[in-house]
DNA sequence: AAATAGACTTGCAAATAAGAAGTGACTATC
DNA sequence: GATAGTCACTTCTTATTTGCAAGTCTATTT
């Protein structure tokens, strides 16, 4: 990792394994979700939103929320008045692309009638 | 994929995204915490709940049932008298690997605290 | 002044998870 | 041969999280 970041720190781990740990930051139904769309290019609430999935809009302000809390996405304003905010990955944020394109690639394989139309940046 | 071995087809599809569907199996703080056992030489139910992290004894039935389910784990005899089951990877199964090897190297370098002290077949 | 837009927040019902206890098949022990 | 023990679950109850609809807040556009 880059030197200038700190590591995620996590209270009450359940275990000291990685993947443990992993999975109570990236491990459910949307998270990885709302970063497939970063690595798309989507940056704001809207765009977000706006995927085909639907994601519930409390939802997604809760993961954007956690994915800012443990620096993987930084919210910065693209404009004042009003203010509009886009949410940018960090260097912990763009070493998910691995996680992403293995999961990418898993799901095309093997699920029937998926088709990966997205462009990404992984 | 191989070919011998058919693709999943899921029900509801929330989107033709591979990701979102692939979440729809594997995205939550369990399955892949299951299968990095299994990845670890792990077989059966009660190797499963002997791991640090405490699963729940009816979560981790319900989700041994869905891997089985979508054929990325099979349930296989091994012994009669009692009956005693372990639980083995499909090539499905096997093709989870890269996935669980990069939330492995993810969490390891991000996540304070975490030791990858495991040895798994990845 | 009223309507519109973007980014959320709130409230509540429904679904899922957690935790503890219980069941059933069989084996080993007293 | 009754009693205790093991493994693999299932059931029950409570707690937490999700999903959906509606509402709020700030500011702009008409």
């Amino acid at each position: 990792m880059d030197r200038t970041e700190k590591a995620i720190k996590i209270d009450n781990m359940r275990s000291l394994c990685p993947i443990a740990n992993a999975l109570d930051i990236v491990g459910d139904k949307w998270t990885l979700l709302v970063m497939r769309d970063v690595f798309a290019g989507k940056r704001t609430y809207g765009e977000f939103q706006a995927s085909p999935e639907s994601i519930p809009t409390n939802i997604l302000a809760d993961r954007l929320k956690r994915l800012v809390g443990y620096g993987v996405l930084q919210k910065i304003p693209y404009q004042q008045r009003p203010v509009r905010n886009t949410y940018q990955l960090t260097d912990k944020g763009h070493s998910l692309a691995p996680v992403i394109r293995e999961i990418l690639q898993w799901g095309t394989k093997n699920i029937a009638g998926t088709a990966a139309n997205i462009k990404m940046d992984l």
